[in-house]
DNA sequence: CACTAAACGAGACGGTACGTCCCGTCTTGAA
DNA sequence: TTCAAGACGGGACGTACCGTCTCGTTTAGTG
């Protein structure tokens, strides 16, 4: 009964503002900010109107203000790239058709994403920061991904798996960042690419092929 | 006469401040105060202050402002670390070698330069930013300066060699900016590295020993 | 029984803080914070803290916010002040003596009283405000005090009873706001000025001696 | 020809603004806004407005920021209050005649003055502390400007000059301060004031007439 | 005697204003 | 002209309180 009344009321009263955490509106309304400012030119005033929330209410949340804001945005808004990355190319077998299928999803949804895409016009090699922000901890938790996938793969004698998993993490990074002269929209493309650079020398068998 | 005036009133004027043009000295009181300040910090009072110069002079030097102040210190800096870091491996031949001192050395500056390790230190991944910064502008000079060493290598058959620079490249980048389980410091370790990762793939002969 | 307990219990309960009441306990802690902080820069934050009183607790009692607290703590307090007075000099015969005996005393207790003592060292003019305050209020009730005490002399000829005590009000309240010339601890100078400037007119057989 | 191009072309910039300086621009506002707002209720946010001038403007006029306006408001005011009640009194001969005439023009003034007036029924008391304000300075002044009066008239037996300039003085800002039971509007009664109260005592051969 | 009603502590929130810092523009005067 | 010096409007920052509100707990009063 009780239980019952509590749940109902704390529903009721959280409709419409509280489903989501006042914390993650503000979150929110700091990556919509970003997405049409630019990173460097974010004001609180401007993310505190766009999250209906009073300016003084983000520094109750975020005391280190408007460092802490942003940090907090941007590594959350990374940890998300790379998790949606990591469950689109989940129903695929092996560490190929996931370096294909992942350099390919990550360009198409870093151009589709209108905040990510700011970044890159704006602020050039900004997008590296933002991607591979706080720098070790993308590597370390992509290499360890990496390094999972190389478990079921026979490696080419004499290759290190850790070793082979850090060597792809950065390939795959250094690719998502900055294309150059491939283009990661071409799957059989991106395919002999990562054959030829990725694995070639890490997985028994694939050969560089022509 | 007039000219003996001339330039005895512009070196007595000038002394420590003009023989180094007004531009240059507003540049690099830009990098003594983003040494010392982080990069976001940085504040056109101070550098003026720093330049012994008004802050209108800036104004007049950098139309674009504050932006454009720091876009130019900050492209100037990565231009010398880059131009430095080539003269120091010039003597040296082959391109393993000057792969192995260049990163061996590149790490090193980073380390000894009070700036960049402030960089380093207070934004983790702006120093990817920095470096990397006008992300395919350094590739592609990069790259290029790489695709004139393999001109005298003998690579592995079917490898071509535009290809091969812009995978070196990116590799070199990468470990420039982000360590991770290598010691740079180490040289006979920078050697294994360079032999099994960068040109094992690439180099006819270099087998990845061990 | 019930009454032995609940005197128990309220005493033990409230012990040091509910003998009094919690109006009077806010009202306390306002002056507190007056005397340490000057009258403008008073905190409902402070005065709840120093009440040991939540802040919302304040609003219950005192809905007018911060503006009624504040008046009605000043209003108390001057209150307290004149009331103060009138009893420490209600041993004296006769107005002479009182008008003596109350103004030493009034300054006496001005250069005692911590609060009103900042009131004066910071915010000058305060002071004549706090006592002052509510103009008339202040100057009705002390001109009738006065006019009481006339009733009992004997007043020269043509002089208006009432009039004359509102004269005598004025020169009290402005001599002990603003001592000017006069030494109002030295009572042979207070007696001399008192038969002078404020009697002499007034009395009968009080003569301007000197 | 310099000079005229000088001063013509500072004539023209300055105009609508410069004319008077910026500094009396603000001091302006702040009354302005005092007259609309009461005194405590002043925001330097209005002021600013009401003064066409940017906020941190203030604050390069007057570092010690919102007090020190105030304060400085209001000295200027006061001033200026006591300064024209003088001139209006000017053409007038004798102590009596002054000061009759002194305290119906004051009142006047206060209840015609839209700003005082505020102050008058805001903050009962306020107004006291406005004239009087920095106590003894304005005692100061007004006694030595009565003395001077005294100067030249027939003071009675053993009257001390200065004693008799501050008395007056004393009773000068009260009744401006707090009419009480006078109307001094009524320049016959407060002719029958200023000869019974104010000069009765002091000057030789006034009587206090009926 | 439990049960309700009120008072209270605690604290989140929207909001206003503060005082500060810095930007970018402009004016002035000296070299 | 170029520059130093500096005033100004403006925008944003981080802080401090205010006044309102909602919780959950304690205290009293009452059926």
């Amino acid at each position: 009964m009780t239980m019952t009344m509590t749940m109902t009321r704390s529903l009721t009263g959280a409709m419409a503002a509280e489903l989501t955490s006042l914390r993650d509106r503000v979150l929110d309304a700091a990556v919509v900010c970003v997405d049409r400012g630019g990173l460097g030119r974010i004001s609180l005033e401007d993310v505190a109107a766009q999250a209906s929330v009073a300016r003084a209410t983000i520094y109750r949340h975020f005391p280190g203000g408007r460092d802490q804001l942003i940090r907090e945005a941007v590594d959350r808004e990374v940890g998300r790239f790379w998790r949606d990355l990591a469950v689109s190319v989940r129903h695929l077998d092996g560490i190929e058709a996931r370096l294909v299928a992942g350099l390919v999803e990550a360009r198409a949804r870093l151009e589709g994403h209108a905040l990510l895409q700011r970044l890159l016009r704006q602020e050039p090699g900004d997008i590296v920061s933002v991607l591979a922000e706080s720098g070790p901890a993308v590597y370390e938790v992509l290499a360890t991904y990496l390094e999972d996938l190389l478990s079921i793969e026979r490696l080419r004698d004499g290759v290190d798996r850790r070793e082979a998993a850090e060597y792809l993490a950065r390939l795959v990074v250094s690719h998502i960042s900055v294309p150059g002269g491939w283009d990661l929209g071409d799957e059989p493309a991106v395919r002999r690419l990562v054959r030829r650079q990725f694995l070639a020398g890490v997985i028994d068998g694939i050969e560089p092929d022509r």
